[in-house]
Parts: C-alpha cells; sequence; structure tokens
DNA sequence: GATACTATGAACAGGATTGTCGATAGTAGG
DNA sequence: CCTACTATCGACAATCCTGTTCATAGTATC
C-alpha cells in the first residue's frame, strides 16, 4: 500500500540546456543585478533570480552556494568591474586631457548602469569596513595620479608656477567624486521632470567644467593638457 | 470530546504597558528607523521591530495597518523633519549669514541622522515619483530663496554689478546638495580611517568654503552678508 | 462602580523563502 | 560505447514573515 514516493517525474519533452559553470555564474548574476536595479534590495530572490535566469533556484544553490554568497559576488563583480573601468581610464596616457570624457563615463557607468544602487545597498546592509574600500584605493589612485600631474605642470611652468596643495586636488576629487554619487543616487528624483530647472546633461556640463576650472584653473599654461581638447 | 479551544492563557504576573496610539507610533517608529539604520533594508521585519519597541508584531500591526504602511509613515515622518528642518533654517532671518551653520546642521541630519540611509532605501526600492518629491520641492525653495538674495545684493551694489545668472546659483545649490548626499552615503568608507588623508570635517569645511566663495565671489560687497561673520 | 473604548497579546493561517537531497540528463574523455 | 563528471531539476523541509482573529487588560466616561 504504501506507494512508493515516486520522487522523479522525469520531465520528458523540456531539453535540458546545459551551460558552463562559468557562463551559468555570469547568467545568473546578471539576472540578479538587474533584478536589484529595477526591484530594489527586495529584489534578490533566490526564486525569481533564477526563473529570470532560465533555470531553478535549487541550480543557483548549486553554483552559489548561498544567498549570502550570491549577494558578495554579486558586489564583487560590479565594484571591480567599476575600479578596472576607472583605473584604465585613470591610466590611460591621455587621461587627464580627455578628463571630460572620463567624468561622463563615470557618470554613465554609475548612475545609468546601476552601480551607484549597488553601492548605496552595500552601505545600507553596513558593510562599511574602510579596511578593505575598493573605493578607497580607487580614490587614492585618482587623487595621486591627478595631483602628480598636476606637480608636474607647475614644475614644467617653471619656478615661478605654484604648486597647488595636495589637499586641494584631494578635495576636488572627492567633491567630483560626491557630486556623481549623489546625483546618481537623487540625480532623477530631484532633476527630473523640471524639477528645478536643470537637466542632468547639464548639471553634469557645469561639474565638470567646475572641476577642471579646479585643477587647472591657478595654473597658467596647464590648460592645453586639461582643457576640452578634444583632439588627442 | 472537541477539547475547547482554550485560545488564551492570560499572562499572569507581566503587566502590559499601555501607551496613547501616538506614543505607540513613534516608538514604533523610532525602533523601525534604529533598524533601518543598523541592518539595513532588511531589518526591517515586524517582528523584530516589534520587539524593539517591547510589543508584539500584532500590536505594531493594530496601529499601522500593515508593513507598507509602516514603511510610508517612516518614510514620510523622516522627510517631513527634514524637510521642516531645512525650511525653518532657510527662511531664518540670518539664513545666508549663518550658511556655514546651515550646512553643518544639513550634514549632520542627513549624515549622521541616518536620513540619508532611508532616501537612498526609498530610491533603491523605486519609489521615484517626482510628483510629490519633497527634495525636489525643497531645494527649488532654497534656489529660490538664495537667488533672490543674490540678485538683491547685486542691486543694492549699485548698477555696476552683475546679477549672477539663476542656472550658477542652481547648479551651485545642486552640487553642494549632491556633495552631502554622496558624502552621507560613501564617506566613512572612503573619508575614514585615513583613506584619502582627509578628514570628513575636512571635507565639509572645503565645501562650506566653496560654496560661498561661489555665491558671493563674484559679488563684490555681499561678503559681508555671506561669509562667516559669527557675530549675527 | 458599570460600561464603552481600545491598546495589547497569543495563537493561527497562509504564503514565501532559503537550503537540502537524490535523481536525471548533457558532456567529455577513455 | 562506456564511464565519470557535473549542471540541472523536482520535491521536500524548516524557517520566517505578514496578516487575521479573538480574547484580555488598561483607561476614560457616565
Amino acid at each position: 500500500m504504501a506507494a512508493k514516493k515516486t520522487r522523479k517525474r522525469p520531465n520528458k519533452r523540456v531539453p535540458r540546456r546545459r551551460r558552463t559553470a562559468e557562463e551559468a555564474r555570469r547568467e545568473i548574476l546578471d539576472a540578479a543585478e538587474r533584478r536589484l536595479r529595477e526591484d530594489g534590495p527586495d529584489g534578490i530572490r533566490l526564486q525569481q533570480i533564477a526563473a529570470d535566469a532560465g533555470l531553478t533556484h535549487s541550480t543557483l544553490l548549486h553554483h552559489f552556494g548561498s544567498r549570502e554568497a550570491l549577494v558578495e559576488a554579486l558586489v564583487e563583480r560590479a565594484m571591480t568591474g567599476l575600479a578596472s573601468d576607472l583605473s584604465e581610464a585613470i591610466r590611460a596616457r591621455d587621461a587627464v586631457a580627455s578628463a571630460p570624457a572620463t567624468l561622463e563615463r563615470v557618470f554613465r557607468t554609475l548612475g545609468d548602469g546601476g552601480h551607484a544602487q549597488l553601492l548605496f545597498w552595500r552601505v545600507l546592509s553596513g558593510w562599511t569596513q574602510p579596511e578593505r574600500s575598493l573605493e578607497g584605493t580607487l580614490l587614492r589612485q585618482l587623487i595621486d595620479t591627478l595631483h602628480a600631474r598636476r606637480r608636474s605642470l607647475a614644475r614644467e611652468a617653471g619656478s615661478g608656477a605654484r604648486v597647488p596643495p595636495r589637499s586641494d586636488t584631494t578635495f576636488t576629487s572627492l567633491l567630483a567624486a560626491f557630486a556623481i554619487i549623489g546625483e546618481a543616487a537623487v540625480g532623477q528624483l530631484v532633476l527630473g521632470e523640471g524639477g528645478v530647472g536643470m537637466s542632468r546633461s547639464d548639471f553634469r556640463r557645469h561639474l565638470v567644467e567646475l572641476v577642471l576650472e579646479r585643477l587647472v584653473g591657478d595654473n597658467p599654461g596647464g590648460g592645453d593638457l586639461l582643457l576640452h581638447d578634444q583632439a588627442v
């Protein structure tokens, strides 16, 4: 009588799609990222994400082990991606010359790409361990690079040119970074629909202008390296 | 046979504490805010919040009706609190004179008070309805007030003084707002523990300085109203 | 003091979510 | 072709969370 627990009914006509482990992880992370961006923190549901990625949540768990590990991988990927993007842009030969393009790129990556949301979520969830802060080291690199250039510019301009204090470079960089992050956070809320009569692109343009002015304004002769010379 | 469902065992020796409805709501909202600030978005659990507030989750639901209504009330309270704080500061007679103090206050309210977390959470959860955006109207008020003062200052200075374009006031206000929000978001992550060699208070001081410079720098004679004259 | 009101709590229900386990089906290598 | 490997899936378990229901206990009002 005891009905044999026919546990499996071999799903006949639906062929499985078999990805490589790497593919699976990538697709899952993509889906998770999309969910987080569109639904917010409550959108990180294993079943939902798995469904989006076209597999079951147990497969998802097979690849990541736990929800927390998934989240960790998600953050890891987004942050290192942003970091490599940025450091590449920073280290490029014409980095300073193409500062506007670089800033615009950061705007796009952070704001439109949804990385800012991930960052906020990370902060909200209390993952504020300054030790291994990717953002911190990234910013420090940026500041180092920028300041080195300002110094060399001042030196080239002759002994008469004064070298700007490092705190000035630091502040300007921080200002730009925070403004970009703040804009990514509430830009749509504040700038959309003519709330204050300034478009997002206008604000970005003004910001780029301000940053460049601050970085080279008191460095006469350095403008040719920093200003908007589109020609590389 | 059917054992009478003795549903209640009158909890004998634990006297109930009876608050007024208003008190209860306030205490619950306080607990919720604390949880959100400390645990992040996942910290908004009715049972946990109720326990923190010293009551059961059914009592909590009695007062708010649903989890969503609680969240709404939470956001509502935080935002209107911030708004009234700010608009009071803005409208004050010596508002412009005490701009540094005002900005410092905003820093403190937003960053240290955890209101920024709520704001981010709201953004993350997709509550971006620009229609009734408190932030938008608040910012517009701020810009209106600031620009009116700049205009009157320019007029008082004689016909020679040029009136700064409104877009300049708008941009400066936005810059300050975004920078403050960005700092609140990742300030601790980036500025803590000597990450980039600048303290949070240093950054704030620099920002105040920059804003004041931009707002009155090209308004010679207006400095006495805007600069740091501590004496009221 | 009796009564109406309501803040509170205990238990339950229904649903959702994470995680486990064993079986199945593609793929690769012998 | 056979075998080892593992990505995938179905089912289940355990927990948790929200929301409902009803009884109970403070408080105010007459």
